[in-house]
RNA sequence: GCGGGGGUUGCCUAGCCUGGUCAAAGGCGCGAGGCUUAGAACCUCGUCCCAUAGGGGUUCGUGGGUUCAAAUCCCACCCCCCGCACCA
């Protein structure tokens, strides 16, 4: 059993010492790399592991090609979420303080601390460092940040004083989900259920107050969706038992409930309520129907829900099921003095579709659905039908009733209506919430009109064209996503780039906003090469020129420097440092930043930059399951990344995380994969002890296998056998990193290398050859397989290479290159001939039982593989159909033997079968058998006696099939016939 | 609603772009054998159905179509997942 951890530590501490990966211009060619900064508010769990470990098996993968990689990190204290926790901590907030000590693992006595924002960030950011650390990850800590580095600030007002140059910056109101009580805006992650506020647009139908009681001029506005049914309104509802205010509204007078009042003060209403009064108090008053003119009574309706909308509604009981109801109930339970007015309401029906055929619609939908009273919940599904059937089928009766609104299909009578009453006075409009929506601290959430709220315009066409052709001109990976951003680019509108609160930059020009965490992370990959030098440029004096000229060499070094007071030697240093780096050739994150980060990035590099610093590359990979499941805290199998490194090692969860799916897909990370990797690892690394220091007296180890070809190539079939494998394998798992096809990568270096290697030690065991006599294959083969698992298991590979005697570090190794010499096709069929001939003597006994005590393999003639051959060369020339090719060999076409030409003429189902055989060898195969052209498969069987012997434990012959011999199954060229007994 | 991505043999996941190598790779799980005092681990084989000579049959969401040939191309349908904003 291996100490992973003991391991683990001292490679840490080595690579520290000889500080491999901090990275500096050098003339070699450069690889700048970076991964979406956390956000520290959290520990790392084994999710986040995946993205970062992508990006670092990446780095390391190109660090071995030569490049001079540059892998950074910083950390993203920006934004409200921190800010929050620090309040709830302050208020004592007891499940948070739980989390925190009991799943985060934070010291009790930190947690006073953490009333303060920036320690919390501070606690986790260290955290995470720690975690990466540990990780492996191939990180330039010399260019390490936080985005509340005053430095950091200044180049983010940079950043925003250029946008708004240019005309991206722009400003105007906008409605969002806010808390009243914490005075700040709700999204999802903020509001109890994680419910997304959603807004809607009611028209409020203004309908006037007509009796003779007073209050003159008294508007009671009423709050629908479907404005086209106003035809049909026979009378107002109101709560009776709710508040309502009388208020003046921008000038005129309404009748509300007291809760609209408030929230159209949100809305930016000038509100101002003169007096309260309860709606039963207005019950039978009188009011006007807008457009027709109508007069109707104010009833009483406990359904209306005085914190939606308005609190008053208008009653269309031939279209609205609760209106229906509401009016029937009422019937039964109505006072004296109402009586006359109920007795002379009737349904005015004033959309015609299937449902008004029968009579009124309401009535049938409320039939249809059973229900019973105006608080039976069913009405809520009669309600939906009929709404969408309507608005879908329904057309504006044709009679009187509606006006010159009639035959026209609701979906545009209630855009006519809305337009007209709204251009005629007799409507407005009011956003609130779709459904209610409580902040997580418990109060009700309303909809808020921010206005002087800034935006980075995204919906610029001249900017989106830009975004497009940056776009097109990158590599994407996978593939399979580039679609999706073609979409966002062309969907992203204005965006609200500045909050009131959080930590992060404020607005130059205006202070009392700060910068929103989405819009200051999207050009912080150039400030690495800035942040490297933030000691000696310090912060006091470094202004917007500073950046002109490093970042887009605008202006000159010296009168920067002296602008600043700076060293020219120092302005010019990072300004070429800068351009050494940039542009980043690869950017990796999840999926989930897509339609935001990801698609920002882009927009606002084109947006600053000159075309040759746009990005190159962005590589994108799907999430991380726990056994199948989707982490959260609800199935509490969330698994912090450092406790799982203590427990099962960095390298073990390094490659569960790849191994289990290529990019796109969600990783499943399962306890069983890792063990069964750690093992397998476990045994490589005893293979690496076993024959460590047999390797005799060449002083080429760790050198590759290329010392070794010549002793290769005078020995063993199997030897040259695993060379070769060993090239198609290098070239595979080349072509696979070169497409970040991690998985594919893995599996070939864990799982196909492996039965490679035991099938070469099957062979050369049967043949009695010590480990002395197959070390140099071997370590060959071992050298090449830790180099290629290397960016995959670092630790672990760097302990096998210097067990092996490897120079220096595996992980500044040069990676490994295919040698075309030991490819060797012939020896590549010879060795699945044997194969395939023992998986054919398994088959035949398996199906017949017997235990063969002796076996005779006949392999094909020298007419038959003339004939073979010939066949081949008239497949790969493209003749697949047999009458046609029949044709051709009889009359000696190409260079047909007349020999050969008998011959097929005589046998028909021998050529029949010929062919079935090549057809189905694949098409490669095909060309690489007719350039091996006859192969030696007696002498190649002959050399595997003794592995088939001992495996079968029978005695093996190997005949040439000649003209005497023949079994009743044929022998074939590449399918020998086997008869045992 | 709009947009993106999928449905493969017990499970997870390749293959699909560039038809034939596909009964379909790999892993996990399961079963048998070897090794072992025993177990674990490891190694080998098996794991859709049938078959006492290496064979045959039926499969890749459903239904059609193109083709000598379709998991792969085309059409229709059913089902699933993800994003839709001011939030990191």
């Amino acid at each position: 059993m291996l100490d992973w951890l003991a391991i683990q530590r001292r490679w840490m501490d080595a690579w520290d010492r000889a500080r491999i990966f901090e990275s500096d211009p050098t003339g070699e060619r450069k690889y700048f790399i970076t991964v979406a900064y956390p956000y520290p508010n959290s520990p790392q769990h084994i999710g986040h592991g995946r993205t970062y470990t992508l990006a670092d098996v990446h780095a390391r993968y190109m660090r071995m090609k030569g490049y001079n990689v540059l892998f950074p990190m910083g950390f993203h204290y920006t934004g409200t979420p921190i800010l929050a926790m620090s309040r709830r901590i302050a208020e004592q907030d007891r499940e948070l303080i739980e989390t925190f000590v009991n799943l985060y693992g934070v010291k009790p006595e930190y947690i006073e601390q953490f009333k303060d924002p920036v320690n919390i960030a501070r606690y986790f950011h260290a955290e995470i460092r720690e975690g990466m650390r540990e990780m492996g990850y191939s990180i330039d800590w010399r260019r390490e940040f936080t985005t509340i580095d005053p430095l950091y600030n200044r180049f983010i007002t940079w950043q925003f004083r250029r946008l708004r140059d240019k005309g991206f910056i722009s400003q105007g109101s906008h409605p969002v989900g806010w808390c009243p009580r914490d005075q700040s805006p709700v999204s999802q992650h903020d509001t109890l259920g994680d419910v997304e506020p959603e807004f809607m647009e009611y028209l409020l139908i203004k309908f006037r107050l007509v009796d003779d009681a007073g209050e003159e001029g008294l508007m009671l506005p009423a709050a629908t969706l479907r404005a086209e049914t106003v035809f049909g309104a026979t009378n107002i509802w109101l709560n009776p038992d709710a508040d309502y205010a009388i208020a003046m509204v921008d000038g005129e007078r309404w009748l509300i409930s007291v809760s609209a009042a408030e929230r159209l003060s949100y809305l930016n209403r000038d509100v101002r309520v003169e007096s309260t009064i309860k709606g039963r108090d207005l019950i039978g008053r009188r009011v006007s129907v807008p457009l027709t003119n109508r007069h109707v009574p104010i009833l009483p309706a406990r359904f209306v829900d005085p914190r939606n909308g308005t609190g008053v509604v208008m009653s269309v009981p031939a279209h609205a099921p609760y209106d229906y109801q509401a009016l029937r109930d009422l019937k039964h339970s109505m006072h004296g003095e109402l009586k006359k007015y109920l007795d002379s309401i009737e349904p005015i029906v004033v959309i015609e579709s299937d449902y008004s055929n029968g009579g009124i619609p309401a009535a049938i939908a409320v039939e249809r659905h059973g229900v019973s009273s105006q608080d039976d919940p069913r009405l809520e599904d009669a309600t939906n039908e009929l709404y969408t059937h309507e608005f879908y089928r329904g057309r504006m009766s044709s009679s009187s009733v509606t006006m010159g609104y009639a035959g026209m299909s609701v979906r545009d009578a209630r855009e006519r209506v809305r337009v007209d009453m709204l251009g005629g006075k007799m409507a407005d409009t009011m956003l609130d919430l779709a459904r209610p929506v409580r902040c997580r601290c418990g109060a009700e959430c309303v909809v808020k009109i921010l206005t002087d709220q800034w935006f980075i315009d995204y919906s610029n066409d001249r900017w989106k064209g830009l975004a497009h052709s940056c776009l097109e001109s990158m590599n994407i990976l996978p593939e399979d996503i580039r679609e999706e951003f073609r979409h966002v680019i062309d969907w992203l509108r204005e965006r609200a780039c500045a909050r009131r609160s959080g930590l992060g930059t404020k607005l130059p020009w205006d202070e009392n906003w700060i910068i929103e965490s989405l819009s200051d992370s999207v050009i912080y990959m150039a400030y690495y090469i800035i942040a490297r030098y933030a000691r000696a440029l310090g912060a006091g004096d470094v202004g917007d020129e500073f950046f002109d000229y490093v970042l887009l060499g605008i202006g000159d070094a010296g009168s920067v420097a002296e602008r600043c007071r700076l060293s020219r030697e120092l302005v010019e240093q990072i300004r070429r440092e800068f351009l050494y780096y940039y542009p980043v050739d690869s950017r990796h994150s999840g999926r989930d930043l897509v339609p935001n980060h990801l698609t920002f990035f882009i927009f606002n590099h084109v947006a600053l930059f000159p075309r040759e610093l746009w990005p190159r590359q962005i590589v994108v990979n799907g999430s991380v399951l726990m056994d199948g499941k989707k982490m959260s805290k609800s199935l509490g199998n969330i698994v912090p990344l450092r406790k799982a490194i203590r427990e099962y090692g960095s390298d073990a969860i390094r490659a569960s995380l790849l191994i289990s799916a290529e990019l796109l897909q969600d990783a499943d990370f399962t306890l069983d994969m890792l063990k069964s990797i750690r093992e397998k690892v476990e045994r490589l690394y005893s293979t690496c002890v076993q024959f460590a220091g047999r390797s005799r007296g060449d002083g080429a180890r760790g050198d590759g296998g290329r010392a070794k070809v010549e002793q290769v190539k005078k020995q063993e079939q199997e030897d040259a056998w695993l060379m070769s494998r060993l090239q198609h394998m290098i070239q595979g798992t080349t072509d696979a990193m070169d497409r970040l096809r991690v998985r594919e990568s893995l599996s070939n270096l864990l799982y196909i290398m492996d039965q490679d290697m035991q099938w070469y030690l099957k062979r050369a065991r049967s043949k009695g050859r010590s480990d002395d006599e197959i070390a140099g294959t071997i370590l060959s083969f071992l050298d090449a397989r830790i180099r290629m698992l290397s960016p995959f298991m670092p630790f672990i590979c760097e302990e096998m290479w210097s067990i092996l005697g490897g120079k220096g570090f595996v992980s500044t190794a040069e990676w490994p290159t295919v040698d075309r010499s030991l490819i060797n096709d012939a020896i590549d069929e010879g060795e699945s001939l044997i194969m395939h001939v023992m998986d054919d003597v398994d088959r035949i006994i398996k199906v017949t039982g017997m235990k063969p005590r002796r076996m005779t393999v006949y392999v094909a003639g020298r007419l038959k593989w003339e004939l073979y051959l010939s066949m081949l060369r008239m497949v790969n020339a493209g003749t697949t159909n047999y009458g046609e090719l029949m044709r051709m060999l009889v009359k000696g076409a190409g260079s047909v033997s007349d020999a050969v030409a008998g011959y097929a003429k005589s046998k028909p189902e021998l050529v029949r079968r010929m062919l079935e055989s090549i057809l189905s060898t694949p098409p490669d195969s095909r060309q690489r058998r007719a350039t091996i052209g006859v192969l030696d498969e007696a002498g190649v069987l002959s050399d595997a006696i003794p592995l088939l012997e001992r495996e079968y434990g029978s005695r093996m012959e190997v005949v040439l099939e000649d003209g005497g011999v023949e079994m009743k199954k044929v022998a074939l060229p590449y399918r020998p016939a086997i008869y045992m007994e």
